[in-house]
DNA sequence: TTAGGGTTAG
């Protein structure tokens, strides 16, 4: 590499002393091999140094290149001060040069706003912007939501009588969009007499953004009825719309769309549908074309993992990971989060314990997402002790951060704990959610404290002017019927501010049942008979009734609700429980006899429910 | 040197 620092004659080798025209060509060649913008300056430098007095063309041209260079080039990232400093010495800088710098501000990761400053100097020059400058102008301010600067462009654009040029259009389009006024974005696009492709796809994408996917959808139908036909780009914004609206059978006509007129299925569009079919719960579908996809990318593999966790589908949510594995294909932090949260729902903790391995190997930071799901796989897992661990270690914490935490307390018992950490959010400014109230209540029904939880209940709307949903509300109940406060909870369900439904009177008989209370029970199983709908979410109701009335020996009133259960088939859905063996999860149910080793496991489970009974300490 | 730049996470 040469020597640039202290640069020798030879080593630039710039022929001064020939005519002009070469002397010319080899400043320009020398600047041009330029590979930095460090470089650039200092033969700027030098050539300043060594012939101060360069004639004024040969000067002139010196600078419009070095401005060309260091706007033009990617990895040199304009330097604004430099430019503009460069710029003050030309006399007439062309449109051209304007238009490279002002671009060069749309590439770069400064600030594009940057690149109004270069506008509004064209405008003191007495230049005017041509049909290039505006499209860039408006995409700084597209790229800055810059909306009231963009709408002085946009003035300008119909003063200088750009408002015909379909580049400027489509480019105030995007721009409005993206400011999120589609009133104004829907105005430019039907003033216009021309629309192409980019155009009426660019107005869709407004409305998608927005949140508007049917108007999205409509602009699309109109689309077709003007006889422009759609791009893969069109398409993967059509299907991912059709995702959020989760509507299958638009999806499968879009399918369809993409057949019929004969466009690619690339790896974008595939993504798209995979993740169109597994959000309207098509999983099958889903993996059918995931399976037939010729080329995935990490995208693809997260789509479909991500996808199936939304199903409650973790194990094979795994399984796809393990294949994804033993393709070679490197998780990102989208995957690892993914992950976690399958071993979270599984409690697979030594599998969660190998990703936050996998995550300290590789340098990940434990921040955001990634901070939160280990957070979270660790809490529901029942490791407490990691679960503070990673907490404290986490630089940057948000509201999912804490709340993770404080339910992590909650369902540890740890209720001191978590509202310790609750009155830490407002000193470092996180404002709870509606997530982190329930963890609040969570923990205050928990550990018995009423009275706290009776005032975070209160100040949820007060303070926080969080509108308390029905889980918030059958926390309470859960609160006073854990408290023994049964009446209180009666009374309370019946002045709610929402009708209470099965699942609210449900947390009162479950409560009933832990402190016995055949009067109240029964009065409220015959509210959750009425409430529910479908007799087979009674089960539980039942199950938990005919249980409280042979532990008070009220047989007969058990087994008349056993018999009505038999005559109206309601079943008891078995209780689900899993454990890790050998990185393998096994799930257990009530009766279940499916496992090779069920001898064995019920002969122990018998032998540990004996020393359980007499509180004797078990060591397996 | 022009315009839409598309798919995955609470």
């Amino acid at each position: 590499m040469e020597n640039i620092i202290t640069p020798s004659p030879s080593s630039y080798s710039i022929s001064l002393t020939h005519d002009t025209d070469s002397r010319n060509s080899s400043i320009i060649h020398k600047l041009e091999s330029c590979k930095s913008l460090k470089e650039l300056k200092q033969i700027h430098s030098y050539i300043i140094k060594t012939s101060p007095t360069l004639p004024h063309q040969t000067q002139q041209l010196v600078y419009t290149t070095i401005i060309s260079i260091s706007a033009r080039t990617s990895n040199h990232v304009p330097d604004i001060t430099y430019i503009h400093s460069l710029f003050n010495k030309l006399e007439n800088p062309t449109i051209d040069l304007y238009n490279i710098v002002i671009r060069s501000f749309n590439h770069s990761n400064q600030n594009p706003l940057f690149a109004l400053l270069f506008y509004s100097d064209l405008l003191v020059k007495g230049l005017i912007g041509d049909s290039f400058t505006y499209p860039y102008v408006l995409k700084s301010c597209t790229l800055s939501y810059a909306l009231r600067e963009g709408e002085q462009i946009h003035s300008h654009v119909i003063k200088n009588g750009f408002v015909l040029n379909l580049y400027v259009v489509n480019t105030l389009i995007s721009f409005y969009g993206a400011c999120g006024a589609m009133e104004n974005a829907q105005k430019v696009f039907d003033e216009s007499p021309e629309r192409d492709l980019v155009t009426w796809t660019t107005l869709i994408q407004g409305y998608v953004k927005r949140g508007c996917l049917e108007k999205g959808m409509q602009v699309f139908y109109e689309m077709c009825e003007a006889g422009v036909r759609a791009d893969e780009m069109t398409m993967v914004i059509l299907i991912s719309s059709c995702a959020k609206l989760r509507d299958i059978n638009l999806g499968i006509k879009l399918h369809k769309y993409i057949y019929d007129h004969d466009l690619n299925f690339d790896v974008y569009i595939c993504n798209a549908l995979v993740d169109m079919y597994l959000k309207c719960g098509n999983p099958t579908l889903a993996i059918k074309l995931f399976n037939k996809m010729p080329l995935k990318n990490i995208v693809s593999w997260n789509s479909i993992i991500l996808g199936l966790i939304q199903q409650g589908k973790f194990k094979i949510a795994m399984n796809v990971f393990k294949k994804m594995q033993s393709q070679k294909v490197k998780p990102d932090n989208i995957t690892l989060v993914g992950v976690l949260n399958c071993c979270a729902n599984l409690g697979t903790l030594k599998q969660g314990k190998w990703v936050h391995s996998y995550i300290n190997k590789n340098g990940i930071k434990t921040d955001g997402f990634i901070g939160n799901a280990l957070l979270d796989m660790y809490t529901k897992c029942g490791d407490i002790k990691k679960a503070t661990y990673v907490f404290n270690h986490m630089k940057h914490k948000d509201v999912y951060t804490y709340t993770n935490m404080i339910l992590g307390f909650a369902i540890h018992g740890e209720g001191q704990k978590a509202l310790k950490l609750f009155s830490e959010m407002p000193k470092i400014g996180i404002t709870p959610n509606d997530v982190t109230y329930l963890a609040v209540l969570m923990a205050c029904a928990h550990c018995g404290f009423v009275k706290e939880g009776f005032n975070h209940f209160v100040n949820m709307l007060k303070v926080h002017n969080i509108k308390p949903q029905k889980e918030h509300y059958g926390c309470m109940v859960d609160l006073l019927g854990r408290a023994g406060l049964l009446s209180e909870a009666e009374d309370f369900i019946r002045n709610m501010n929402i009708e209470p439904d099965g699942l609210i009177w449900g947390a009162l008989l479950a409560a009933c049942g832990t402190h016995k209370n055949v009067e109240i029970g029964k009065r409220v199983m015959e509210k959750v008979d009425k409430m529910m709908d479908k007799d087979k979410d009674k089960d539980g109701a039942f199950i938990l009734m005919s249980n409280l009335y042979s532990s008070e020996n009220r047989f007969r009133d058990a087994f008349k609700l056993r018999k009505i259960m038999k005559e109206r088939k309601i079943k008891k859905s078995p209780g689900c429980s899993s454990i890790e063996v050998d990185d393998v999860a096994y799930e257990f149910r009530k009766g279940d006899k499916s496992h090779q080793q069920t001898k064995e496991i019920y002969m122990l489970l018998d032998i540990m429910g004996k020393h359980l009974k007499n509180n004797d300490q078990i060591i397996i």
